[in-house]
DNA sequence: CCAAAAACATGATTAATATCATTTCTTATA
DNA sequence: TATAAGAAATGATATTAATCATGTTTTTGG
């Protein structure tokens, strides 16, 4: 991790700022954070924060892709977050004052600003909107974190690696050919999303490939027959 | 469910209020929520909300237990929370303005009070302190959700049955002879608050007893052998 | 108190998925 | 660019836990 000299970010003009959790927080609140923020500088596959460590505030992602990660006690990695540019990360544990559950690993170079704790504080406890808005985020996180609990106790390995694939579209979008999931990742961390073995996700992928409900591109990952993969995710409604 | 005429639940001498949320509100709040509540008496077995219903406010459990259960699409049911005297309910789906997530059903005979949702938000807004004591408590939440989803994905269900068991004594604690657990659950509830079949759930009961770490009186489940039952858990350090 | 239903228990079998082993392909880097 | 390291792919096998089947015990309601 280094401090980037030219990545200077700005939360009032931040491209990202009316994407994030801030995009209602006033033009003072704002400056509060930039007077006393450090932005950093990550490369691909360098950790941001590690598990049991202790939070001393609230980072703002400027740009790039981040998982989250707990390490089971045989090492196991289980993915329990994906985070993109404009997510805040690190709260859940500041908010909690517990240590880090997880670890913040950089999934591509990544733009960073961390905010201290006392400032972040200072502007929830001075404005009541933004502090309801924390417990909105907070509490629709637990109910995606209790609905993952249930797929994983209920659904099939397929089935789940299906919707982790509606996920990652929902998440991060598509490429400008409406089809290309705009994320790169490793097989390995497919299957520490889904909790299965490595080899089980490969095999699933390639059975899909088989059934043209997606096509490869080197590690892009393309849709190619949507309405099945909708099908395959067996999602109830 | 029906308002049980004696039972008039009053938070500012409430027996459970310092085992609460509500432990540090002042005095003018808790009128607040007793001009505007209503109390309710729920019978074992009956639902005290319903998965997709709409919540109009928060509820704060007087007496009693109960499970909250989300359900798979093939009908299995999936337990996420598991609550008591004193603890809020509710809350999750309130604050993030969804509907229930899972259904809420008592466990034993409860009686419960009802915040409306706008005397609830009054007090949120005006107690800055009583925000940040909320977003403590849906972040605890959520890291324990968290790590759930790590344990389902990496643990083999002897493990999950013995922390399930932990679990339970240390939510509603141990009868007088400090070694039965406090709390009746059938087998089929156990097994889906650990998202395994019944009859594995009941299996691995059967083998606890035969390995003289648990013994049943009735459906009561007493701890004869607690370091044994920590180490099957096999908590990490 | 009896009948019916529900819960518990246990055996046999099957299905899903993990693990182990090996090969091929890709990507860093010396 | 050669070479090693890492990632992906695939087969064979083992293991875990689900499902199906059946009997027993406990609880509940008339």
């Amino acid at each position: 991790m280094k401090t980037k000299p030219d990545f200077h970010a700005d939360c009032v003009t931040c491209k990202v700022r009316d994407k994030s959790m801030f995009c209602r927080l006033h033009k003072t609140e704002l400056l509060q954070f930039d007077g006393s923020k450090s932005c950093y500088f990550f490369r691909k596959g360098e950790v941001i924060f590690h598990e049991n460590g202790h939070p001393r505030g609230v980072f703002c992602i400027s740009s790039g892709k981040i998982k989250v990660s707990h390490t089971g006690y045989d090492g196991k990695e289980q993915i329990v977050r994906m985070a993109k540019e404009g997510d805040l990360l690190g709260y859940r544990a500041f908010l909690s004052n517990q240590q880090y559950n997880g670890t913040a690993t950089a999934l591509t170079d990544v733009e960073i600003c961390f905010i201290p704790g006392e400032v972040f504080f200072e502007v929830l406890r001075g404005n009541n909107n933004f502090s309801l808005q924390m417990m909105h985020l907070l509490s629709s996180e637990l109910g995606k974190a209790e609905r993952t609990i249930t797929d994983l106790a209920q659904k099939p390995v397929r089935e789940r690696m299906a919707e982790a694939l509606l996920f990652l579209k929902g998440t991060y979008g598509l490429e400008p050919d409406n089809a290309t999931i705009n994320i790169v990742l490793s097989r390995e961390d497919i299957a520490n999303m889904i909790g299965t073995a490595t080899e089980t996700a490969i095999r699933l992928l390639s059975e899909f490939r088989h059934n043209r409900i997606l096509s490869f591109e080197g590690k892009k990952i393309k849709i190619e027959d949507f309405p099945r993969l909708v099908r395959t995710a067996n999602i109830p409604d």
